[in-house]
DNA sequence: AATAAACTACGAAACTATTCGTAATAAAGC
DNA sequence: GCTTTATTACGAATAGTTTCGTAGTTTATT
């Protein structure tokens, strides 16, 4: 059963879960209050929306409802990726690293773990290679 | 006067004129039709709205209106993904690349543009190494 | 226990994007 | 020229998301 992908403000709250693990309405608003204004009502009918979908689980501790993430980051960032390369470069992933390449400033350390799993594939491509001759 | 990210719906008529040129509102209806069905008249307004935004151009060619893209595919890509990245990787755009990598199957020939792409970059931030320890 | 403070619940308003029905207009075919 | 056909113009309905005011509830403070 495949959950419908999170909308922009619902993914705001999901990488603030993903970050700290399980918190608060009050402190989950005051972390997305440091990037932009919103109100606590607003943060809160988010949140409680987000539970009613099964985006998000809650439990009672005291006066206060405490929320956590209830899809992966990974899994989500998956899906969302899938349907972003779709829409915006026509299925081509390879034109999209090509770009995220370009434009952002990526550190040595970054370029090396690139170039390893670029090679882990080629290996794995090789292995395949070879297995077909054999049969 | 940087414009505003397209919509869903406007990247998709967007898609078919960037591939193939100026296109009236009948031909863009049907391209879309092939993926996904669309009223003529919904395609019809969405047009005319991109028009308005200075999305898209309009020339009339005896009862038809002919359309073109007013922004450039490449700058498009870029500001949408520079705001994808943040949004969905909290800015990393390295892990965007390995899960993008890690997703789709590249060819041989994808992999290798990649690999000459991350040279380039190497080998820039080594002349910019250099250059430093002269000065 | 009374008051204040923090929180949740609820409903509605505002906004945006999408969709399409209907009317008006232009062109094409007869 | 008249009818049919294809197109554009317009307005409104729909749907989904975001926003927040207000009321009610719970906890803390005195």
């Amino acid at each position: 059963m495949a959950k419908k992908n999170p909308t922009e403000s619902e993914l705001e709250v999901l990488n603030i879960l993903w970050q700290h693990g399980p918190s608060s309405v009050r402190f989950v608003n005051d972390e997305l209050n440091k990037k932009k204004e919103v109100g606590y009502t607003t943060t809160l009918k988010i949140m409680q929306l987000m539970n009613e979908k099964d985006l998000l689980t809650r439990e009672i501790s005291g006066k206060k409802h405490i929320y956590a993430h209830q899809i992966k980051e990974k899994a989500t960032q998956k899906s969302l990726l899938e349907k972003f390369v779709d829409s915006t470069f026509r299925g081509s992933a390879s034109k999209l690293v090509l770009q995220a390449l370009g434009n952002h400033e990526a550190s040595q350390e970054e370029l090396d773990e690139i170039k390893a799993f670029i090679e882990k594939i080629e290996i794995k491509a090789l292995i395949k290679k070879t297995e077909n001759k054999k049969s």
